[in-house]
DNA sequence: GTGAAAGCGCTAACAG
DNA sequence: CTGTTAGCGCTTTCAC
């Protein structure tokens, strides 16, 4: 049998201490009122006897499960391609250990995972989901929202739901562009390009939002639609120097996008910065210290958001406070006209904290 | 709260199909035993009341999670470095969310974690444990072997239990560095080099003990030390090239090497493979592939590392088996004289499972 | 403040 | 074959 030699119980706890088991598992769980004698000779039985609880059986009466999923659709695309998911994996584990909270990590692939995806949230086996679904059509948001868990979304999701109340943690995509496109047109450059994400994600769809605003009449034939790869960076690149050999600055709308326009550029014979500046996004370490020549991108905290995410997951399960001060991005407050708080089950306040991003001038511009 | 409205109990379902709890119990575990007109009355019951079983009453009485922790040290290292344990993690993903085993992430940094993750295993919230320890000084496996629970641990671990009941799975470095040395002599080239991995890692030192192996008295000074970066791959290769400009082959240990290289050797004004051939670890996705030369190098089947590894987990949780004809590598049986059989907390059998390599050709060798 | 007692939802003997 | 029964280990009223 796979289950260790019997470990003691609350009950083992008391006898050894003399108390009751009520009195233990006020101790354990921190309740007040309980005279600091009594509490310190439980606390010894404790140690004494090694006694962890057993979270089964405090589940089952607390109907809390300590423990959270995290939801990463289609991995293939991007979580394996480059660190980002990682990272904010890491920033959410971080969070979430800190509190005791479990990690359980649901990977999908394809329509045949979100059932059961759907189904396992529904089966209230987990207090709240942390999803990252990166495509604008994706169904699985909607499934996740069905099931009534909460919930809050790595980037701002495509699926909008209709009371606003969706929450999530997200950089600010758009500003970040726009420091990146100013920075490039306060260096002098008339003629600034911009290499897109794929236009199903809105992280690309805001990146090229932002170049536009401070674009806003710039010849389309400067835009060229990339995917967040060297390989989509390269022939967007060439798209664009074919289509425009007089470009004198390029927005990639990320560094791995950035470091395939560079490797064009270099083949053109084109300098950077002298002829062509090149501005990335994301910081991605080391690739844009290490670039040739190093990337000046625009940097944003990607384990912070996953901390945050957390944060704002267990915000409303009792687990903590996630303080303002504490938030260092703009949380923007409740949403909704109502808070509807009459209502038990009624969808958790929406909120949406957006992280700044700041340029790091390196030499690429 | 965040707890969903009361969901239907098996009280409720066995008083909708007019039969009692044990036999809805049985009907849902696919015990044998139940009529058929019964289980069918129950099953569409369940459907009805969309019944799902509560975990943790399950679990309290059971002694089972039905849930693994994967553990992961020290993800800087690595994981965010490339794509490799995201496909491991895909691979445990699948066998597990088949067997409906949940997946409890637990992310390491550094020595302060290692106490709380031992204390997590030991502490009986999962039944085994996936890990990933990738330092030969890593004090995790040790800890986690006092924690007594089965546990499988992603390449051969460089701490080897005392009773040489350690399980792993992994995949033939040392044979797969064969091969990719003995292509490039056979190949005729007389000065083959090695970009070594970081050595304090079995998988680089195992790499490096194959290309021994085939070139038992080359000169060292043809053995340059990388860490399996592309970075790292393109400090070896200049080194290389200083200490032997007539070196006309290298194998290096993972393709991220080989890309550094690669570089290298391009802007050296070398040819590959004319000049010199390269072959590369690993087959990574798209970046083999798309090297300039296409990269020839030793493929191994990650994901399927990370099945095994949940399967060989598995087998001895009663969740099923894993069929001889079911590993395509070989699975070298028990390891110990004595199976230890008697005492009931015995550790399971050894296993390794090593799962066999490839070499794909394309251009650079 | 502390203890006694009643379950949480499920499985696993054991009867029938 | 099916139902009855007795807990699994914990939290939580409710008395004291």
């Amino acid at each position: 049998m796979p289950e260790a030699a019997a470990r003691p119980t609350l009950e083992a706890v008391a006898a050894r201490a003399g108390v009751s088991r009520a009195t233990v598992s006020r101790v354990v769980n921190g309740d007040a009122g309980v005279r600091e004698a009594l509490a310190a000779k439980v606390r010894h039985a404790v140690r004494e006897l090694g006694y962890v609880p057993n979270r089964a059986a405090r589940s089952l009466v607390t109907r809390r499960h300590d423990a959270v999923a995290v939801v990463i659709a289609e991995p293939e695309t991007r979580v394996f391609a480059d660190p980002f998911f990682a990272r904010q994996l890491r920033g959410i584990s971080k969070e979430l250990t800190a509190r005791d909270v479990q990690l359980v990590l649901l990977l999908t692939e394809g329509r045949d995972d979100h059932e059961r995806v759907g189904r396992y949230l529904a089966g209230g086996h987990v207090d709240g989901a942390l999803v990252f679904s990166l495509h604008l059509d994706d169904p699985l948001p909607g499934i996740i929202h069905c099931a009534g868990l909460p919930t809050v979304f790595g980037g701002r999701p495509g699926w909008t739901g209709g009371a606003g109340s969706v929450r999530y943690v997200d950089c600010d995509n758009r500003g970040g562009a726009r420091q990146a496109v100013r920075h490039l047109t306060g260096l002098g450059r008339g003629r600034v390009a911009h290499i897109t994400g794929p236009l199903d994600q809105t992280s690309a769809v805001d990146r090229l939002d932002g170049y536009r605003d401070v674009v806003p009449d710039g010849d389309p034939r400067l835009v060229a639609e990339g995917d967040f790869t060297p390989a989509g960076g390269e022939r967007a690149m060439r798209a664009l120097l074919e289509r425009c050999p007089d470009v004198d600055a390029v927005f990639a709308a990320n560094d791995l996008s950035a470091a395939g326009a560079l490797r064009v550029l270099r083949e053109s014979g084109r300098r950077v910065p002298e002829d062509v500046a090149v501005v990335g996004f994301d910081d991605m370490l080391p690739l844009a210290e290490q670039a040739d020549p190093p990337l000046t991108t625009v940097r944003q905290d990607i384990e912070e958001m996953g901390r945050l995410m957390a944060a704002l997951l267990l915000r409303d399960q009792g687990q903590g406070v996630v303080g303002q001060g504490q938030l260092r991005g703009r949380a923007q407050g409740p949403d909704q006209g109502q808070p509807q708080a009459g209502t038990p089950d009624a969808p958790k306040e929406a909120a949406r904290v957006v992280l700044p991003t700041h340029l790091v001038r390196r030499v690429s511009a």
